[in-house]
Formats: C-alpha cells, structure tokens, sequence
RNA sequence: GCCCCCAUCGUCUAGUGGCCUAGGACACCACCCUUUCAAGGUGGCGGCACGGGUUCGAAUCCCGUUGGGGGUGCCA
C-alpha cells in the first residue's frame, strides 16, 4: 500500500486503446511510481461498455503491454464508476440542499428561445431564484457563483476563467441521473484523488470540476493538463481517420519499449538526450526524470516513421536470442527455428518491425523441389546481362565441389566471375534471384549456406533452363 | 458567437535576456564502407509566423495581428 500522490487514469472503453491515452497513461505511471504513489485505473463504464467486458480487458492489457502492470504495488484497480452511482446522486442532492445547485424545469427549446430574446449564447440562470425542487423532466443546475477561477496548472502555470462566462451547467438529468462532469468529480473525491494529469482537450470544463470540488468541500487537486496528439493535418487524432489504436501497433510487429520511448519523446525530452545523440532512453531513466513542468505546451504530431526508427533501434539493440525467440514468433509454425536462426543475426539488422520477418528467410522454407517465384522486375534485372545465365552455369559446376561455408561459396563465385571480368555486386545477382526469387535480400553466402547444397544447386539449375541457358547436369 | 490553449528546421524538440554564427533526434540528400538491401561512419539541406514595444542586448519579457487547435449538450 502506497502512501504518496494517488494519479488517476481514466479511460473510457471503446474497445480500442488510444495511444494518446497510452501517452498520458505512461505520465501519470511515471509520476506514481517515482513519487512512492499510485496509479489509479478507473474505468468509465458506460452502458455500452458494461455489456463488453473485454473492452476493460483490453485495456488493462493494453496497459500491461506498455509496462503498466495490474500487479505493480503502485498500480490500483480498475474501478468501475458504475460503482459509485449512489455517491453521485449523494453529491447531487447535497449540493442541493446546500444552496450551490437548483432545480429547473425549462426544455432545451425554452432555453434556446430566452437566449434567441435576450441576445445571450446559452442558458440565462432563469430559474435560479423560482425555488423548484426535484420533480419529473426537472434539471439540478449547479449555481455558479461569481467571480474567476484560476486553475494552477502544472504544464502551463495559472489559468484563469471568468466565472460569468460559464453558465449554470446540468448536474442530474431530468430522469435523474448523473452527468458525465459530477460523476468525474465525485469519483476523483471517492478515490481520494491528488492528481490529474490528462489531456489538454479537458482544460475548458477544469473550471467546473473545481467549483463541484469546492461546493463540496474539498480541496481541488493537482491540476496538469498535457498537449493533445495531432495527425499530420493538425487536427486531434481521431479513431476515423488515423491509426491510433495501440493494438493495431502491436499487431504490426511494434515493440513496447521502442512504443513507449517514443511516446514519452512527444512533449519532453530526457535529459541528457541532446548529449548523448540520441533519443533512446530506457524507461528507468525515463521515470526518474520525468517532470510535468517540463512538458511542451504546444500540440505533437504522432509521426510513425519516427517511432518506426525507434523499433529499428530495439530490434538491434536485442540480444542475439533474444531476437530469435521473438522474431519467432512470426513465422509459421511449421518453420523450422533452428534454420532460422541460423539466418537470424543476418536480419536483425534489416528490420523496422518484427512483421517484416517472414517475408524476409520465406526462402529458407519453401518445399523441397518448390518451384521458385521469380519476381519479374528483379529477374529481368538480373538476366538482362548476356554473361548472366553461362555465369550461372559456371557456378554451378564451381558450387558442385564445394565445402558449402559461406567464405568457401564467395570464393568459388569470385574465381567464376573473374572469368567474365564481373565484380561481386553484380555478378551475385543472377545467383540471388535464381534462389530467393528477388534482387534483395539477407547476405547471399550466408543464405545459401543455411539453404544447403542440394536445394541451392536445383534453384541455380531451374534458373539457368527458365534464362534459356544451358545447365550442367548436377550429380546426385 | 463566447471561452481557453498554442506558435523554433518537413516532423519531434533543446533553448527561461548575452554562452545562439539557434543545438539534437527522425526524415531527406551526398560521400565512405560494402555481397544486394540494410546497419554503421562523415558531411549537407533546413527553422525562431508577422508587427510593434521593453532593454545596452530578445527565439527568450509585454502588447497586438495572423494562423492553428480545443471547449462550449439533459454525450462520455
């Protein structure tokens, strides 16, 4: 049990984890765990979502992917606000009863007509002194009370509000129920909330909470309100149009590590990052250093190609089997892992995602006696040359003897092409696509070692009879 | 409409009045290395939105303009 700030975190569940509620996650994990505090899950369940409990699984694994883990002694919950209904009515009618809300009977129309007459933008306090009390189609407003309330604010200092430009806002519907606004505050109260650090988006309703904090006798919290994550047109990530859904990432072969580091780069730098050259910091350091007040103020936009850099990184930054018992896990599991990693240190340095794997040794594992897929651009290529298919040939017969180590395969080509006056760039082409079907891909010897002498001589052969040439017959 | 926030290379940022001839990262370009492609190395391109102040001195402070974003429901 934990005694320090308690950080809530508050996502509603729509069956996809956002990866700017990923990046506010991991600030407020940050701060829970350095300053001996806690992590508070609370989940906004709504209608919709308490009928999807895998909806809040998903997030609490989405969570636990990027490090946020539910059995961490700083992390706590998830809470569901449905659980706290009665305290939000409870509120409610206490505000009531002392004064700091009223009840209102006009409709939405009404409200509209007196504000069309008056020349005022919204609802107008009309019904603040007429003493109405609870009753069917009637709204609690709160009575916002004059004068301006400053929000302290860790990332961008005070921000002040005129309370005579917000309007009395609804509390409890006209059937009763709670809104979104009261049932946040009343929440946070429960929970013995000390921080709230979100997105920016929420800045404009802070004023509101702390007056409902205030009404009800108690201190407000640490306000800190984070720049929201913008696409490439400015505008707030949406779930329509951009990618945001974290899972979608992780499907996409994207590492943690690499995920989260990158995140916590939008609007703060480590320090020492100038320093060093780089932007790859690990997450202890991450968490050590993380402060609010040095965030940037201003909107970030979430650039894939630089987190895809990022993921380039970790991937090399893994240790030998750790990559390939991680990279395994994208092949097919009739593969066989020892051939593979065989090849693996010879890819792990050619790679953006872990998905891009299998594309690159499919070679490997293609059915004995398999007709190879040529790539046409790649094949006319390489075949182009008049000394491509005779050079072939060549090989064949100079590979017939060979030791099949790759140095001893490089050797046996270079004698060949120096035959034919070829340098190695362009004389390992042919060869190249005779056995893998394309112009690129991981070191060539060292594929071909790994293929194996037999089913390399048969590629080389089919190859040499599909350029027209003539192919020596290859002895069993 | 009203309210709030924001403004440094294409992008993410460092910068809190002199250390700035504005630094780094990603991207891009060139060269080196090289067994294709990468990785790595070296170098390059590229920015303080604009206009006024304040000051000996401003990317940094103030005001305004412009531009962008967000909020403003008996949605969450």
């Amino acid at each position: 049990m934990t005694t320090g700030p308690r950080f809530r975190f508050a996502p509603s569940p729509t069956g996809s984890f956002h990866v700017g509620g990923a990046r506010t996650a991991l600030h407020n994990w940050a701060l829970a765990r350095r300053l001996g505090g806690t992590f508070v899950l609370r989940i906004e369940d709504t209608d919709d979502a308490r009928n999807r409990p895998e909806w809040t699984q998903g997030i609490i694994d989405a969570l636990a992917w990027i490090g946020i883990s539910a059995g961490d002694p700083h992390f706590e919950g998830p809470h569901l606000q449905s659980e706290y209904a009665e305290a939000h009515i409870a509120a409610a009618h206490k505000l009531f009863a002392d004064g700091h809300a009223y009840y209102c009977d006009l409709t939405g129309e009404q409200i509209q007509e007196r504000a069309k007459e008056h020349g005022l933008s919204g609802y107008d306090g009309h019904s603040r002194d007429r003493g109405l009390g609870p009753g069917t189609g009637h709204v609690l407003r709160f009575r916002v009370p004059e004068g301006t309330t400053v929000i302290h604010d860790l990332v961008r200092g005070d921000v002040s509000f005129e309370n005579s430009t917000i309007e009395d806002f609804v509390l409890l519907r006209g059937n009763g129920t709670p809104v979104f606004l009261l049932a946040n505050v009343v929440d946070d109260i429960e929970m013995r909330i000390t921080d709230v650090v979100r997105a920016e988006e929420h800045l404009p309703n802070t004023p509101k909470q702390q007056m409902l904090w205030e009404a009800l006798g108690h201190e407000p919290p640490r306000w800190a309100h984070v720049p929201v994550l913008v696409n490439e047109q400015r505008k707030k990530l949406s779930k329509r149009r951009d990618k945001t859904g974290l899972e979608l990432y992780i499907a996409d072969g994207y590492l943690a590590d690499a995920m989260v580091n990158y995140l916590m780069t939008l609007g703060w730098t480590p320090p020492g990052a100038e320093a060093a050259g780089s932007e790859i910091v690990p997450w202890s350091e991450i968490e050590a250093a993380f402060r609010l007040e040095d965030v940037t103020h201003s909107p970030a936009f979430f650039d894939v190609k630089k987190l895809a850099a990022f993921n380039g990184d970790y991937i090399r930054m893994m240790s030998p089997d750790e990559f390939v018992e991680r990279a395994g896990q994208e092949l097919p599991a009739a593969w066989d892992r020892n051939r593979f990693a065989a090849i693996a240190p010879h890819i792990q340095e050619r790679l953006t995602t872990l998905r891009e794997v299998p594309d690159k040794v499919d070679f490997l594992f293609w059915p004995d006696g398999a007709a190879v897929e040529y790539d046409q651009a790649s094949w006319d290529k390489a075949f182009a040359p008049e000394w491509a298919a005779p050079l072939l040939a060549d090989v064949i017969d100079a590979y017939g003897e060979a030791s099949w180590t790759a140095d001893d395969l490089k050797a046996r080509l270079e004698a060949v092409m120096a035959q034919y006056s070829i340098k190695l760039g362009k004389a390992q082409a042919p060869v190249r696509v005779a056995v893998t079907g394309r112009a690129v891909g991981p070191p060539l010897f060292e594929s071909l070692e790994v293929l194996g002498r037999e089913e390399t001589l048969r590629r080389l052969v089919n190859a040499v009879s599909a350029a027209g040439g003539d192919a020596p017959s290859v002895g069993g």
